[in-house]
DNA sequence: ATAATGCTTAAGTATAAACTTGACTATTCG
DNA sequence: CGAATAGTCAAGTTTATACTTAAGCATTAT
């Protein structure tokens, strides 16, 4: 049995493909319609929806269908996710040096 | 011809990888061998082996050999990489809203 | 010296991911 | 109204990835 996909999981998964990463740093420009997010790639519209899916899925990206356009934002909390994860990774990496400094202390 | 990759390229693309990124999740707690790496996961030794060779070519992580064992330890500047890139996508998107708050003050 | 450990490499397999084409729906434009 | 635009959906294809097994090579332990 699969473990179940978490946040975590998902982000960076998203961002693991650069083609979705594009997307997400034109978006951080501020928002587009699908085409107009596919019109610089060197892809298909088909597969910059696809690409979509999985980043909203993901939650990093919140989308609206406005008549016949889907209109793209960039939502932050998806970052905060990513953010949280890369500090927490760095702070337990330099705790350890902490301690290590304090047990040095008391010799 | 793909386009040559990028640090941030190879440090999501090693990230998107759910066995990857619990490696350098046991690596901030602390530098391990290859073998103590692969023991609590479900894959063999070899599999490991491979994702290291990906988890070195990234900058996230740094390997050192002495006798036999190999010691992997996380390399903070990795990270620093993938913080940068999320600070930026932040930074953007947030100075839409500064920028828009300008000129609505202007009028 | 032998055995066990720790890793490395090569080769092959299996699965997942990305992408395409083609048909279709809903909107907007002229 | 018809034509163009914007997106959606379903297959099917191709490519990339993750993984395994098996063999081999140092290094360390007995």
């Amino acid at each position: 049995m699969p473990a179940p996909r978490t946040d975590v999981d998902r982000i960076f998964h998203a961002l693991g493909d650069p083609t979705r990463r594009a997307i997400v740093e034109t978006l951080s420009q501020g928002p587009q319609s699908v085409s107009s997010l596919a019109a610089p790639l060197a892809v298909t519209l088909a597969a910059v929806v696809q690409h979509m899916q999985i980043l909203e899925e993901s939650g990093l990206v919140q989308t609206e269908k406005v008549g016949r356009t889907r209109t793209c934002r960039l939502r932050p909390a998806g970052l905060t996710v990513l953010e949280r994860w890369v500090n927490e990774r760095r702070l337990l990496w330099e705790r350890r040096f902490n301690r290590l400094g304090s047990i040095l202390d008391e010799s």
